[in-house]
DNA sequence: CCAAAGGTAGGAAATTTTTCGTACGAAATA
DNA sequence: TATTTCGTACGAAAAATTTCCTACCTTTGG
């Protein structure tokens, strides 16, 4: 069973799945750069503690344990985005679509893509 | 400035926008049916922590103090959904999309009715 | 070989979030 | 009126999450 990530978690994920199979030093200078400043042991503790849960797996052969996630990227991915549906619109794509598509940051490009993913979905049937 | 709220608070904002301003006793109740067993005085503290936050404002003149969400929902959804495409699909609206449509859950329905927010959308332009 | 640098393990502190007990006042009701 | 019911306020306990200190081992470079 898949549990939800804490924000902290999700920040790993995230560096892992970006950049593939990593180490934690590696996972931790990749936080410092891009979000905050922590602590190498924090994020050793963390990276642990979500092997524990089954979140990530390490391969511990070598010295410098190597962690990657223990499920895809787009099942987790999908996995929190119907959370998210159910949570903030009731479980309707659409809603959630239609906020999307008033949103300031969606751009016309961005818009266009989507309408370009419907017609291929189209085409389909 | 907008904080995000946590898992419990957004179960508080959920029963508010569902059902307008509401007592603690309403909003407890709606929690324990819809949700999970929580205590009357857990809801009212966290009720309270809301409002000092500014996430909640309420109306004291009467007795049973009516609370009602500060921000509106769209704009509190809105901040939300921004977030979230952010984390996980690093800002690209039509990534979130291309995986909401190849979820199971997403119903033709839903789909066609994407489709026409798309074409409401060119009539304006 | 020795020191320095870099790795893991583990415990525990710190912080944030969540929950609830207790006190006490107001309102309803028997 | 007396009692029970229902409300808020407040403090603090409990639980979950996050952070880091310390110990100790391995590898690397002088």
């Amino acid at each position: 069973m898949q549990s939800e990530p804490t924000k902290s978690e999700l920040e790993i994920l995230q560096v892992l799945w970006q950049f593939g199979p990593s180490t934690v030093r590696f996972v931790n200078d990749q936080l410092n750069e891009q979000k905050r400043a922590v602590q190498y042991t924090s994020t050793l503790k963390l990276m642990q503690i979500m092997t524990e849960k089954g979140m990530l797996v390490s391969d511990k052969t070598q010295m410098k344990h190597v962690y990657s996630p223990a499920i895809e990227e787009k099942k987790t991915k999908g996995f929190l985005l119907e959370k998210f549906v159910d949570a903030l619109y009731n479980g309707s794509s659409s809603s959630l679509v239609m906020q999307l598509l008033g949103n300031k940051n969606t751009t016309k490009e961005e818009i266009e893509e989507i309408r370009n993913l419907l017609d291929q979905l189209d085409n389909k049937k």
